[in-house]
Formats: C-alpha cells, structure tokens, sequence
DNA sequence: GACGTTTGGTAAGGTATCGAACCAAACAGA
DNA sequence: TCTGTTTGGTTCGATACCTTACCAAACGTC
C-alpha cells in the first residue's frame, strides 16, 4: 500500500519498511494542537491528508504562521535536529489523517538509519527555503500577492481545489487584518482565479494564480522538488 | 588555542581535534560572495571574526536578508543537509577572518563522527528559529522595531560596539527604502540607544535597545544558548 | 586645494494597510 | 419559525511607508 505522504514516498521500499511497524495510524480535527512552545515533543507525525500551520508567537499570545506542513513533509522536525522542543505553535489547520511514531524510536531510527536521516535533512532544507521566502514575501510583497502565494503552497498540499478556510482564520494566517483578507479575495475573484464561497476558498485558475504571486511563489518549491520529488 | 567560533567551542576538544587537520585560515574582505544562488558549495566557513548575510532573491537580482551568521555559526549549512546547493545568496556584510574546510571532507565527516553532526543540526533548528522570526518582525513590526533587532543580532556577533555600515546597506537588508533608514537611525539615536556617524553605528545602550526591539529579539537568541551555548 | 564620489538629510505627494466600528447575510439549534 | 452565532462586507480617519527627487556634508584623490 502506497503513502499519499510524499517525503514518505520519497524514501526507498526497504526503509519504508524500517518506519512501517512503528507507525500508528490517527485522525485529527481542524484546531488540534500538534507541538506546543517550549514543551517536549513526543511524537513525529507524517500528514497524509490534512495541513498543519507552524506559528512564530509575538508577546500576547499573537502568532503568525512562518511555516505551512501537510502530505509533503513532517510534524516534529526538532527530533530530526537534535533538539526536543521549539519556540512554535504547530496545529492542524485543516483536518486530516495519517501516520504518527514515538519520539525515542524515531530519535534511534534518526542514529541508526543514515538513508532515512538524509532523505529527512533534505526536507529540513527545503522546508528552511519555504520559510526564507515567507520572510521574503512578508517584507516586500502586497497582501494580495502573499495570499495568492499562500493559496497556492496550501494547494499543493491537498488533494483537491478547496481549501475551507474563513477569512478570519487566513488573516492571522497572513497577520492582517480581516478586511484585508476580504478585500484581497475579492480582488482575486475578480481576476478570476478563485472562487470564495462562505469558509471555503475553490482554486479556479491555478496557472494564473502563479502568475500573480510571481516572485513569491516557485522557488521553495522547485528546491522540494529538487531535493525529494514531485510535490503535487 | 581557542577558538573564537561559538560553535567550534561547543564542540568537545576531541571533536575539535577531529576537525582541525582539515582547517585552512582565511580572510575575507566585505562584499565577498560565500556562497552562489544554485552553484554548488565547495567549502565550508566557520567564521572567527566578521559577518555574513544569507539574502533571498525576488526576480530583478534585488534581494532582502533573511539571516544573519558569523562567529556564531557556519556558512555553508546545506552541506549539513545532504543538500550541495541553495538558491540564496551568501555573503560578506563585515570583513572578517576564520577557517574553512573542503566540502567533500566535511560531508565525510557529517556521516562518521555523530557528535559533531549532531551538533551541527542544533545549530540548523536554532538557525531555523532566527529565520521564522525574522519572517515575524518583517510582518508585524516597524522599521525602526526591525532596525533595533537587526542591530542587535549584529552586535551579538561582534566582539566591539561598532557596526561598520551605510545606510543604503541597511535598508538592502530590511527591504525598505534608504531613507526610512535613515528616520529611523536617527529615531533610535534619539532615544541614546545608538550613535551613528558616516559608515559606521555604534551601540551604547544595548538593555534598552532589547527592550525597545520587544518581541522581536530574544527568542532566537534563546534558543542558540539552550542547544549550542553562549552566544555573547 | 579643487575635484568627483560616496554617504546622509529632507521634502511633497501618493498608496497600502491599519484600527475600530457597524451592519448584513448565512447558518445552526430549538 | 424564531433566535443567537458565526462569517463576510463596508466604511471612516489615521499612519507607516513608498516613489521620486534634490541637496548637503564628508571623504578620497590628484
């Protein structure tokens, strides 16, 4: 049986087959809180379905989302680099499934496998890229074009065009406003590329909505590529 | 003989020793380019004194900082990630001097000798946290915000007070226009936390610079000291 | 000491986004 | 069918920052 996972699907059957009997299947609601700051992660989980959100808290329990996780990758990547814990949030943004491992085994897999820790170091570099470029993106380019880009990333990681989001929800997301998230929707409706209905976002036009984010969208992901395989 | 390298001290003197043989001196003048947007890296720096910038591209070769590293770090850290190549940009912003090793040893090395590994991945998650809050304050908060914590993070890594710059280079760095630079030098001159004179700022009041730059500084700084060691 | 070059200071008008607030539509439960 | 709650739409004035541009001071060089 073949994973949806795609860093999963990345590695060779024979590893897999390291990984497959520590794996426990689960199911987690939109909301669930994967890592908590500055507390000990337990487990590492690998999304088969379903997105999660890395958020940088700011002071009063503010936060906003520097990194974005689903069917590419993994949840837990401190136990990858030798720490136990980190200054994020992590949570389940849209519901999903998929395959989760304790931490000391997946820690002792980390020592003992070099072929398994290569392939998940790549991911640390590509996910690393993703971040860079939303720094990038949130110093230089418009709200409109960093929600096109963060349409997009969130595309790429679902299994069809929707993506049940309110705009209260992308604005924190975006660190904004909520009208600004509206006012740029709409403006994105307008050209056509999506289309908004209440809670859910439908991506109409994917090609064009590339297009529009330009310079913020492509690089992380050819860099995934690159490093692991096909992303979509 | 110690050295300056935070990093390089972090390590036991046995995986010092380990290291050494393979160390060439070197001294690099300002605007020296480390590391190419998607060439291969050949070598890696551990810097003893200076500083590097790691810059994102956004279309027309402009470009915004998205980290900072010198006798903190390493320059060279996809190696690190059984990755050979990044498409960022690294590159001298303070003259400075250090060892480097040839890349094929280095990764021989990152396969054999665990403890060294593992202490370079530390390096890569409290690395990772300075991006993520860099990715925050370009977000959320000001120039003059922004400014202060990226005058602190520069000082982190120098032995003196003084950060040999130009505004026009600062303003490269933040993604802002050089003259808010400038309003906001002056801003923070005003306040007694700086002093600024052609090419050069000198810090005089760091405490009340930390507390001006608010949430912005301290997490990623927190985070080196828990998994590598004294940053200052 | 005269020159060009680098660096810093400042201004006028424009735009993106913010903060706060209010209202309307859609939906959920009784 | 009524009611409360969630979500989306819109407005007002304020503000941080931008674009463009020009000038002044400091410095290096001949």
């Amino acid at each position: 049986m073949a994973y949806n996972n795609r860093l999963l699907r990345a590695l060779s059957s024979a590893d897999q087959e390291i990984l497959r009997p520590h794996f426990k299947w689960f199911e987690l609601e939109r909301g669930t809180v994967l890592v908590s700051p500055d507390e000990p992660i337990k487990r590492v989980w690998f999304l088969e379905s379903g997105l999660s959100s890395i958020i940088a808290m700011s002071g009063n329990d503010q936060g906003i989302e520097v990194g974005l996780s689903g069917r590419d990758g993994l949840v837990g990547m401190p136990l990858i680099l030798d720490a136990d814990r980190t200054p994020h949030r992590i949570f389940m943004q849209v519901a999903g499934a998929g395959y989760s491992i304790d931490g000391d085994d997946f820690r002792q897999i980390m020592d003992e496998q070099a072929d398994i820790r290569k392939m998940l170091l790549r991911y640390v570099q590509a996910y690393s890229t993703q971040t860079t470029y939303t720094a990038l993106s949130n110093a230089v380019h418009t709200v409109e074009e960093r929600l096109a880009r963060w349409l997009l990333m969130s595309h790429d990681r679902q299994d069809d065009d929707e993506i049940p989001l309110t705009h209260d929800f992308l604005a924190l997301m975006l660190g904004v406003r909520r009208p600004s998230v509206t006012i740029a929707l709409h403006s994105l409706e307008g050209l056509g590329f999506i289309k908004a209905t209440r809670g859910l976002i439908v991506v109409r036009k994917r090609e064009l909505l590339e297009e529009f984010a330009g310079a913020g969208y492509g690089v992380p992901e050819a860099e995934y590529e690159r490093l692991i395989g096909p992303l979509r």
